[in-house]
DNA sequence: TTGACTTTGTAGCCGATGCTACACTTTGCC
DNA sequence: GGCAAAGTGTAGCATCGGCTACAAAGTCAA
């Protein structure tokens, strides 16, 4: 693993370009996980006990009601989610939709991770942090891996 | 509102905590992932062309120079660079070490998506996204996983 | 009904990360 | 030496996601 320091200028000019690309398409994730993440926290919350209310919400992401309160008001500039003063919380349509690709997405990476051995709690935290930067072909090489492995055992 | 009734049991009280944690988690692995990058970057412009200058970090991270030198700045106060101004950028010795594991991190995952036949490009991308967010385990896992395939060949 | 408790909302603070516009150094060439 | 271009720094704005402290609304039971 340890290359050291072989780089070449062609090479690099070339990768600069690549790695900003790349970069942007971090940062732009980024503006996407906080919302997958809450609507897939409401989702669950709904399943679970018929409603989504701000508590539950801060006590599922780890925050205080307050910026709950305030990223919800995002959400619902997005459509995502509708919420009234007072009232629990509900997902639109595409709040709805988005919820269930991003649960399935992270099922999926869950899955894979336990299926190369990785602890239950440690997938669970990682696929957190790895589900938002997981484009369609990774998924796919990950379901196929997963695939493979069963059928060899 | 009924949170006395029913679905409140002990499990899904337990899998909030969970999740609460891993959101924590996440949220804390963003707030290096920035630094991680640009150290990355610093060391690449180093080794490429001898010195790195605000202006090719800028490049290679697809942002201003305004965000380069602020985030610089930051970097400096947190030792692990050393600028002055007008001046290339340094690494100090903390900074020279969390860029080299950033890089063999980096390397590692893009390594692996590589051979579970994720193309050359989207690996790139994808790994600057996932490697802020893997366990120790996990990447023990994909180097496993890589050995185990390989031998199979 | 009323009063206590819970829940939700608001005000205002902070730091991080972006940006544009403008000012100042450095550099390189004539 | 002087000037223009390139590079770097600063001012000031925006958004986002945290927070505490306090205010208002809803809920429930006596």
């Amino acid at each position: 693993m340890s290359k050291s320091s072989g780089f070449s200028s062609v090479a690099s000019r070339a990768a600069q370009a690549t790695d900003a690309a790349a970069h942007a398409s971090v940062r732009a994730a980024h503006a996407n996980e906080l919302a997958e993440d809450y609507v897939e926290a409401i989702a669950m919350l709904i399943a679970s006990r018929g409603e989504a209310r701000v508590v539950d919400l801060a006590q599922a992401m780890g925050v205080t009601h307050v910026t709950v309160v305030r990223t919800i008001a995002r959400l619902q500039r997005e459509k995502l989610v509708i919420s009234q003063p007072y009232r629990a919380i509900f997902l639109t349509p595409a709040g709805q939709s988005l919820a269930t690709r991003s649960r399935e997405r992270h099922e999926l990476v869950v899955a894979f991770l336990r299926s190369m051995g990785v602890s239950a709690s440690i997938a669970e935290r990682d696929a957190e942090g790895i589900e938002h930067h997981c484009s369609p072909q990774t998924l796919a090489a990950f379901a196929r891996s997963m695939r493979t492995r069963q059928t060899r055992k």
